[in-house]
DNA sequence: TATTGTTATACTCTATAACTATA
DNA sequence: TATAGTTATAGAGTATAACAATA
């Protein structure tokens, strides 16, 4: 009966779950680093990026004065930097530090540990495939979030 | 080079920004309704079950007093109700209201029309694939939370 | 004594509003 | 005037600690 109940569900009757099991994982590991799932994402954004305040609050849907604040937090913790731009004398740029970078590269390793209870119930190659799947979903996201709803 | 980066990229790396995506969206309908990620995630446990308060926040990964709080103002908005155990007189089950329950139903609507941008990439035949690649990751997790790292 | 739940208190995250500096 | 960012302030969510009632 559950397990017909399932078969019925939609795409994202298990895309949900999911997501809140990621993030339960997530929010624990950034608990134990005194790290807001935000901040956490801050980090990974920054890994490959350099935004300016604008194009990070714009990125993750936040105000800019929630941005300041949430910066200015982590520069003071020593986690990034905020440095002006040469192009627009009112704006800045927003980079890891060493420390920065270092952390966010233990914190991923402790999440592909974290997930590994669950990554490790399929082959290698369910794997592979869950992971293009995923990638295909997520087109239309990459670089900013999606204009939902209209 | 982006993608061949990404080819080498674990399943993980693919879930954590999954996650993301998904829980801006539900973030986005939850804010719209002013009703916050825990407390939308609690009204769709609540649709299928009638736990007491220490196994909800047992379920959410919350401290006790946190549920109470979140259910108190729930509460008080008509979504969910409390009412006294019969097996244990300290015990208090917790229930959707009609008007909560009515209310899961639009939100969930409204998280399949905006999570559509996403879904609508794969064909129905890969969707329900991604579906049952997802459940499968999902069954150590059934229940309750991993005990992460233990 | 141990357990279920609530109340009191403090801190973080977030948003709204007002401000400064630059464009 | 409009834009980039900060500061001031307030509300929700969460945790720690102390408490009440029942087991």
């Amino acid at each position: 009966m559950k397990q017909d109940h399932r078969t019925s569900e939609s795409l994202v009757d298990a895309l949900v779950p999911t997501a809140f099991a990621t993030m339960a994982v997530l929010n624990k590991i950034g608990a134990e680093n005194d790290l807001s799932l935000t901040l956490l994402r801050v980090l990974g954004i920054l890994r490959d990026r350099r935004p300016r305040m604008a194009e990070l609050a714009d990125h993750l849907g936040l105000e800019k004065q929630t941005m300041s604040g949430l910066i200015a937090r982590a520069e003071k913790r020593g986690l990034v930097m905020r440095v002006p731009s040469n192009d627009d004398r009112r704006a800045v740029d927003v980079l890891l530090t060493n420390e920065g970078n270092d952390l966010f590269d233990r914190l991923h390793d402790q999440m592909q540990d974290a997930l590994a209870p669950l990554t490790r119930q399929l082959t290698i190659s369910d794997q592979r495939l869950l992971k293009d799947l995923l990638w295909r979903l997520l087109e239309p996201w990459e670089g900013h979030p999606p204009a939902n709803g209209g």
